[in-house]
DNA sequence: GATGAATGAGATTTCATTCAT
DNA sequence: CATGAATGAAATCTCATTCAT
């Protein structure tokens, strides 16, 4: 039974507040902006959340919640370890898709170097589920033999991360760039297809000799 | 022998305002602090890039340049192919770690939907030689039967970009929520190897069938 | 009974603005003066006004509307058409010295060619009911006989407007080169009294055959 | 025998800096503008000049002595007074409009209360040639009996003036109110016609009595 | 809870003028 | 006689925040 309930005042504070700031990050926000068009005036803002800034940690603090409930409602866990990876990346792709904004606020959360994600107790607990079921189908993967077993979660994470985020996030100056064409509903799946067997092929690779990191001159 | 000629105004006042963008994005960087460390006053700043605006675009346009020139300086063209695609790679890597305010301006270019980028006819065209290098090392990987046949260099471009450029760019956001360490000397140099083996082994794989993007069902 | 409301702030801005631009300009006008004289921080003007050219528009409209309100109180119309142009001639001549704003703003505006005027369209409907008041004199008196037949009431009003605004918008430039007094107030009365004279005998005259315009040789 | 000199950088400043401060006034005139369009750096106006406001004053001079001269290239003394009269205002106008800068300064210089002009000790003598024709005239046809013997020649020419001027110094809030077309060649000539014969008819006018100046209820 | 009016501090931009050569 | 580079002072405009109700 679904109930609509008529949102309050805050709550609708923060769902244009999220599109302001991911619109234009934290400096070109106005929270003259965000008030009008929440059809309250800016007082009701200074109310709630105290200042731009208390403002916009609510709506970080929100949008991880939100990108990593969508990306938790998601069972499997047992069965065939490599069909788990391509859902989890799925999954995760999808998640970030259906929060959009998520992209720009990182970004712009990352030009002023974590400085409010930094006083947030909440976000770091929200990333330890996703870690365990991380760890949970490469361990399930190495036992039935079929993934290489010097796989560190938290680097095949960021791995994950990268594949998924750098094209969104930089979707315009990569279009003007290359001129090639990322918005389309077709590029973003074939996008998809790609990452995901780039990442499952490693995960099944063997492990590899070390190499001198840079410049090195001799391969056996 | 260097000569090391004294720098003109115009030139002091790009390189402090590349460092004001870069660190504040250009909706936070203010023209008072690009003048007082270019140690003029700031009308200078106006005569010589007419408004903010122009300045940042001055600003992305020599980075964008700067950047591919440290890219091209790259030779080798002959010789094994997957040598040269790890080279590449590591060229492309520390042309970025060179110029870490791309970073942040790409950023946050990327954040106004490359409003700037877009009027610029300059930076389109840097691209290119970039784009002959990967095709020709492809290219040669595949005649010499080494490398798959159905690699795109546009999308591969953007492969190799996601997985230099992402780490940094959300460095913080990263360390902060999977509490890893990502500004070690140590963990740049072994995140290369990592994408380097990533992106070797996918050059090197078989052309794979093609699945359906999500929620696939059934495995071969 | 007069109740003496306290004027809004909207309103102090735009007696003070109407003050400033008439004795500036538009040019010459600053907005920090108005503020400081209407006792507000310049942050309010540009909340009602949006700009300095926004409120200069609304100073000229105003401006426009009172001169405009004032001609109008003229009720005459029955009777001796030639007393009626008497009192409308002195009508228009002593509006315009309750309104001495008009003068300078009128002055600057033209200097500016119109621009701002003619984005008004409520001002091209202020002059129709004074046209109407001198069409209907004009008809009356040549219905009667005592007035020409050949008049057009624009380029009358035209007539009145030079010898009623001139004298009062060159008073500087004239009194210097001239050496005569403009500024007492027996000037202004002998002034009305002159150019009354001039009208009038005009509109009685007869009508007169036409010259060729300029250096003709013979007159009959 | 046409000798065609190189203007000299002064006079070349003073020709661009007459077009400025007509077109913008005096606040609205720009150093940088005048300087650009004379192809001289600014720096040679100040050499010249010393100063904005020098180089205004100069102009005026210049403004002043160029509309005298062509008002008085102007012969004719003896013969009809009336044909004289006619001659001398088709004389004032055709100076006017070939000098039409002249209107533009004169507003601005009325607008700053003629505070530069006041300096100047050589304008005011300009006026007296112009004077001693008018009266000259005037006397004339007081003693051959044509014209009225109670006109003061100041206030004629003020009445001269109001006539010639102030349809081009309010051409366009004209224009727009009234939806009258002032730009024309054929309304300027018809404004010509116009005037004079109201002037002239002024001068061949009978004395008359005296009225009060506002308001007066009946004559007998 | 809610608002319209107000503001201090600071942002970008402009401009007449001068300095060094 | 000429200039390119530079500037101090001040202009217009912006914006997060608070006050009074």
């Amino acid at each position: 039974m679904v109930e609509r309930k008529k949102k309050t005042s805050k709550e609708r504070i923060l769902v244009q507040a999220t599109r302001e700031f991911a619109a234009k990050g934290f400096d070109g926000a106005r929270v003259d902006r965000i008030a009008a068009k929440s059809g309250l005036s800016k007082n009701m803002l200074y109310h709630w959340f105290g200042s731009k800034e208390g403002l916009y940690v609510a709506v970080l603090e929100q949008m991880y919640e939100t990108i990593r409930e969508r990306q938790q409602d998601f069972a499997l866990r047992g069965g065939d370890p490599v069909e788990a990876m391509r859902q989890l990346i799925a999954h995760i792709y999808s998640a970030l898709i259906a929060t959009p904004e998520a992209i720009w606020l990182l970004n712009d959360e990352n030009l002023h170097k974590g400085k409010h994600v930094k006083r947030s107790t909440r976000i770091r607990e929200l990333y330890n589920p996703l870690m365990d079921t991380i760890s949970e189908i490469l361990t399930h993967g190495q036992d039935q033999g079929v993934f290489r077993t010097d796989i560190d979660p938290a680097i095949f994470y960021v791995t994950i991360s990268s594949l998924v985020y750098h094209r969104f996030a930089n979707q315009y100056t990569l279009e003007i760039s290359l001129g090639v064409d990322l918005s389309s509903q077709a590029s973003r799946d074939s996008w998809l297809a790609h990452i995901t067997e780039i990442l499952v092929r490693y995960c099944q690779g063997e492990v590899e000799e070390k190499r001198l990191p840079i410049k090195a001159k001799k391969t056996a």
